[in-house]
DNA sequence: GAAAAACCTGCGGGTTCCCGCAAGTGCTTT
DNA sequence: AAAGCACTTGCGGGAACCCGCAGGTTTTTC
């Protein structure tokens, strides 16, 4: 496989930035002999399995699909599959969003578009033909703020943040997510306290100017804990839920 | 001014896209001498002051400032300014955002960066030399359903839709924008209508899934109704607000 | 100028939310 | 075995929310 024909698909749907990466691939991997291009995630996950592709270049948000899902089917299809994201954001939604389907073993990276060619080509390297992890410095230190206790946020809370920022009632979620209510409303209370929402600046109650289960949602999207396409996705997995109960 | 010296300002975060603006503007402009380059909004402002710009490519959605915050300062100073914004999205927010801040008679142009090359020369041409307003189409549809009464929000209506998406509580509401409990509580009553979050599908209220003002949110998120920039800019101006009270 | 529409407001009550208190379970530590 | 910790659950109450009802004011319309 070495030196001979590697094939490459990239799967980005700006057409500037695709491109661009053509340009790159190719400078970086001689070796590689084909590039196939996908201009969204639904594209990109036929494109991956006719071609068998075991080497992805892939943007996070894009329109049709995004690319956590389409590298998510690819993977459960082929887990060794070596998948660059290259994304314009290190939102901790991101990065959470990846770092949790990635399968054991494989290797895979993270580079943001703001990096610099040489990066970008190393990193290209790396993975494809070292077959080793490259994640950016930026988005390396949002992934240890985001794990360590540093308001790092356990997946069952990530879970019930989600829920509220559907805007399920408390009742709902405990149905859904097969707990009491009181549960639910502890699991509530320590994200509001992770997320610094309590009553207001004076520590007196008594003129909380903020609803807290809305605010801690606004909050979580400042701090790109929740963006766009996490609501998208934990929208689409609400309705289907819905749907059987 | 015609055929002699025109100077554009381009406004782009992204490298690529900044220089495929540079060519574009320059093969459709050939009466354009100089152009010069910001890579975010806060250098825009500045540039647009220093060289007394008349005439901007500028982006929405930036890092350091937004392209509707740069807009609507320079339009402040000079209101003859002509600005094409060149987004990737057509979200309702930005859409209400930029013709909320564009000044009477000024010309400008909104067109989404998947347009093609032709209608993209086409648009500077009409917005720089001859003094009209270019809104791409699927830009004008958003805007027409927007104003129009389908799912049409009013600005106080909007106001509050904000207010509560920033997780503020009635009472505060109601002081910040001069009603009384009420009448808040009516204005979401309309929200709630418009955006269809009711109790759930069986008209019964025994079951409604949904806390409504969280609904609420989400809903107007998924719909493009709001987004990162107007929630990041909302928050600045709820800070304010809460400074001097 | 009168009727109609639209908006603002107070009242009351049913529901949900937020959270302190206390008791129970399971796992780790010593 | 005892103590410690994390997690779960029930209870109860004060606050906030959602909204029907009804009376008042402003604006639109004919």
């Amino acid at each position: 496989m070495k030196g001979t024909n590697m094939e490459v698909l990239i799967v980005e749907d700006d057409p500037l930035h695709r491109s661009f990466l053509r340009e790159q691939v190719s400078a970086a991997l001689p070796e590689c002999i084909t590039i196939h291009e996908a201009e969204n995630g639904q594209q990109g996950e036929i494109l991956a399995r006719v071609h068998q592709a075991a080497h992805i270049v892939m943007d996070l948000q894009m329109n049709a699909r995004n690319g956590i899902e389409a590298a998510r089917t690819i993977w459960r299809e082929r887990p060794n599959t070596r998948i660059l994201f290259w994304s314009n954001y290190a939102d901790e939604a991101y990065v959470r969003g990846v770092s949790r389907i990635v399968p054991n073993g494989a290797s895979y990276g993270y580079v943001l578009k703001s990096t610099s060619e040489e990066r970008l080509k190393l990193a290209l390297r790396s993975i494809f033909i070292e077959n080793q992890c490259v994640i950016d410095n930026e988005v390396r230190g949002m992934q240890q703020r985001s794990f360590a206790q540093t308001s790092g946020f356990s997946d069952s809370e990530y879970e019930i943040l989600m829920d509220i920022a559907l805007g399920m009632t408390d009742r709902v979620i405990s149905e859904r997510r097969h707990l009491s209510l009181r549960s639910v409303q502890n699991r509530l209370q320590q994200i509001y306290s992770k997320l610094d929402v309590h009553q207001s600046a004076d520590c007196r109650r008594e003129d909380n100017p903020f609803n807290l289960r809305a605010r801690a949602v606004t909050v979580a999207m400042l701090r790109k804990l929740l963006n766009y396409g996490a609501l998208e996705k934990a929208e689409a997995e609400l309705q289907h839920w819905m749907r059987g109960r």
